[in-house]
Order: structure tokens, then C-alpha cells, then sequence
DNA sequence: AAAATATCGCAACAATGTTGCGATTAAATA
DNA sequence: TATTTAATCGCAACATTGTTGCGATATTTT
């Protein structure tokens, strides 16, 4: 069976994602977790909303690895093909829901997922004139 | 002027690079090269050939990040936009130099670098059957 | 050959993620 | 509501990956 809890960390934790407008890591979590409970049990937690799809996990250029909830407005199938966008300035990571690429596969491929990652400004910084 | 030197340790990586055909993490190379030098030698070596685009960064999903040597044939301006493919079997990272993801960005933002990943079933795994 | 400096090795550290296990707690059942 | 049971937690310990400082070494220039 499996069926997963609804704890206090849990709720807390989706409670940060849905006040977060971008997408975060562990350690952002868990700040804004202020220690109300351990840092293994945010990985768990984390592992369990990806199992369940109700977060994905998005893995940086630069090595970082972010969450972001899921947008389930109007697909059947749970897929994560859309883009994200990484600002080199002020680091912030936001979906880009309608951003979907397009491209051509060499035969013998078969492709499952994929990661589509753009950096540069973000329009925030942008307007700041950086 | 920071010239940079041709050390043992440097063209052994490089060697290391030119006999494979995928990409390469710190540690496959660091086991390749069978204690030639230090660990953090190789990491240093590494900054230098991406320094000098003599090899490029890919992180993957899943967070592990390799390298592979740049194919500088006819591009004048030298940028990296071209895709990679993740074998969720073999677990082997290639480059596709001909794929190049089409998009279409909101406004606003100022794109810089792309990060295009897929992955799934390479054509050496998908052929045995898995 | 001597001087200048890029590179190296080593040790020490930091960040991130994982595992095992006994204790706790949510949810199902009686 | 009280009991059961299994998912979750906290803690300690560990693994992996990457970084930094510094004195020693090696390459390049003069
Ligand atoms: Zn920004
Ligand atoms: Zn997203
Ligand atoms: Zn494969
Ligand atoms: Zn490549």
C-alpha cells in the first residue's frame, strides 16, 4: 500500500512552497523551517512530494538542485517538459510553465525526460540595470 | 597574461578525454588516471580546460555533473547550445551536437546559456532489450 | 643558470546528501 | 475511545563532491 502521512513537517514544508513565487533548495527550506525538524527528515519529505508529484526537482548549471511545486492545471499525463529559468544575478529559479522546447532526435533514442535550463537576467535584475 | 602550462597531469587528462567518447565525471578521470596526481589537481585542471573551452560542463538531472571536450569545427563565436543525452540505464552522457532546442522566451528576460538534457534509453541500451 | 610564476600535493574544511536504527506519531481497526 | 501497525522522525555516523591555503615543485622566460 504506501500511504503517505500527512505530518506536521510535511505541512509546513508545502505551506513554504506555496508562499515561495520560485522555486527552492533544501537549505532555503529549511531556513525558512526555522528547526521545526531535522534536515534528513526535509530530504524525506522532499523525496516523498517528488514520488508523489507533487513537487519536481530542478538541477542547475551550476550544480545546485532546486524544488518547485507542480502545475497540474490541465494535463493527464504528469510530465515536467517545460523550461526553467536561472537568473546569474540575483539566483533565483522560476518555472517557466509555457516555455516548452522544440527539437529533432537522432533515431534509437528513446527520450523520457527532460531538463531544459536557460540562464542569464531575470526581468527583475534586468530592469535594475546590471 | 596568466599563461597557461602543459603539465603532465594536464595532458594526461586531456588524453583521458580524447580516448572517450562520452562524458567524463571527476571521478571516472580521477580513476583513469591511476593516481598520476591529486584529486584536487584534477579539479584544478578541469577549471583551466573549461577556462581555455577546451572542454564544457554538464549537469545532469539527477545533480552528477561530467565534461566533455568542445567541438570547435565551424563556429566562430564559441557557445555551448547544443544537447545532451542521459542513458538512464548505462548511465553514459553524450554530446548531441546536432540538437539545438527551438523556443520562443517572454519578455524581459535575458538569456544567456542554455541547458538542454535529456534523458531516457540510449541506442546501445535500447537495443538490448531492457 | 637564475628568476618569476604557474602548478602541485597535502591537509583541512564546507556543503550536500544518504543510511541505520530505536523512538515517535498518524491513521486504520477494533 | 483504546489498541494496533506501520509510516515518519531524530540523531549519529558516514559518503561524496568540491574548495581553500600554503609551502614545495616544475615550467617558462630572461
Ligand atoms: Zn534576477
Ligand atoms: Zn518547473
Ligand atoms: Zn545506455
Ligand atoms: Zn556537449
Amino acid at each position: 500500500m504506501k500511504t503517505t502521512r500527512n505530518t506536521t513537517a510535511k505541512t509546513a514544508v508545502l505551506e513554504v512552497f506555496e508562499k515561495s513565487k520560485t522555486a527552492l533548495s533544501h537549505t532555503e527550506i529549511q531556513k525558512q523551517l526555522n528547526g521545526i525538524c531535522d534536515r534528513v527528515t526535509i530530504y524525506r519529505i522532499l523525496d516523498r512530494l517528488m514520488n508523489d508529484d507533487i513537487i519536481h526537482k530542478i538541477s542547475n548549471l551550476d550544480g545546485t538542485v532546486k524544488y518547485a511545486k507542480c502545475n497540474h492545471s490541465h494535463q493527464r499525463v504528469h510530465i515536467h517538459n517545460h523550461a526553467h529559468f536561472s537568473c546569474e544575478n540575483c539566483h533565483e529559479i522560476t518555472c517557466l510553465e509555457n516555455v516548452k522546447p522544440s527539437y529533432i532526435m537522432p533515431h534509437n533514442y528513446k527520450v523520457k525526460e527532460i531538463n531544459f535550463t536557460l540562464s542569464g537576467l531575470c526581468p527583475n535584475c534586468l530592469n535594475s540595470n546590471i
